[in-house]
DNA sequence: CACCAGGAATGTA
DNA sequence: TACATTCATGGT
């Protein structure tokens, strides 16, 4: 852990913001189709998607089962809906597998379970670690675009592509779901509260070297 | 009206 | 490996 650089960011996140322990989800098969549908999308739009599913949110055997049309009809509001619909139909598919069980999923080793959902239509790296980490509890570091857009602003040197800023976070603090899971959250949470068109200086748990409102 | 949001697949060189 | 394009709604 030569760098000390993440821990004092995620210091400073957690004074702020606190022990977030996150993903806006109320079942591990929501947080599945909540990463798929939040891809390069609003998550104020997903909302209304996982809305369109009814008062108990989205239940794998719905998914499953239901048309293609009826499907991408539901989740039109996230954008994307008919390449959505497929990626939800396969990555069911993969839950399925294990019985729509989140304790037989969770026998099977990190590494393993990765390499499953990486090699599943419609989800990618961020896709993967997402559902590993807040479906299953499995330690593994999400990067997404508000933490490139961190290391940039910092600025740190993590490296270009996802597995090497992924490699960087993961050997530079101490390995654990909750560090991750809050780790992650937090730097989402100071994402929308700062970044962008929100000239905001006051409480910026950054303090120097940030570059969206310092 | 232009820009973009918690990406991934596909095609080109 | 490194980019470019496509997918699409809704908020600012």
């Amino acid at each position: 852990m030569g760098d000390k650089k993440l821990a004092s960011i995620c210091k400073k996140l957690l004074s702020r913001y606190g022990d977030l322990h996150w993903w806006p989800a109320r079942t591990p098969y929501e947080v599945i189709v909540g990463a798929v549908l939040t891809q390069n999308t609003a998550w104020a739009n997903v909302e209304k998607a996982i809305a369109n599913f009814g008062e108990d949110g989205p239940a794998p055997e719905f998914v499953a089962s239901a048309r293609m049309p009826k499907l991408a009809d539901i989740i039109r509001p996230a954008g994307f809906f008919n390449q959505k619909a497929v990626y939800l139909k396969s990555v069911t598919k993969w839950f399925e597998g294990y019985d729509y069980d989140v304790r037989k999923v969770k026998r099977e080793p990190l590494e393993k379970l990765r390499g499953e959902l990486l090699s599943t239509k419609g989800v990618g790296p961020e896709t993967a670690d997402s559902i590993l980490l807040y479906a299953f509890d499995l330690p593994t570091f999400v990067i997404d675009a508000y933490t490139m857009r961190l290391c940039g602003r910092y600025p740190i040197d993590a490296g270009k592509t996802y597995s090497q800023v992924k490699a960087y976070f993961e050997g530079n603090l101490p390995k654990g779901v909750e560090l991750y899971n809050n780790f992650h959250a937090l730097i989402v949470a100071n994402a929308k509260e700062h970044c962008r068109k929100k000239p905001l200086c006051a409480g910026c748990p950054l303090e120097r070297g940030c570059k969206c409102c310092c």
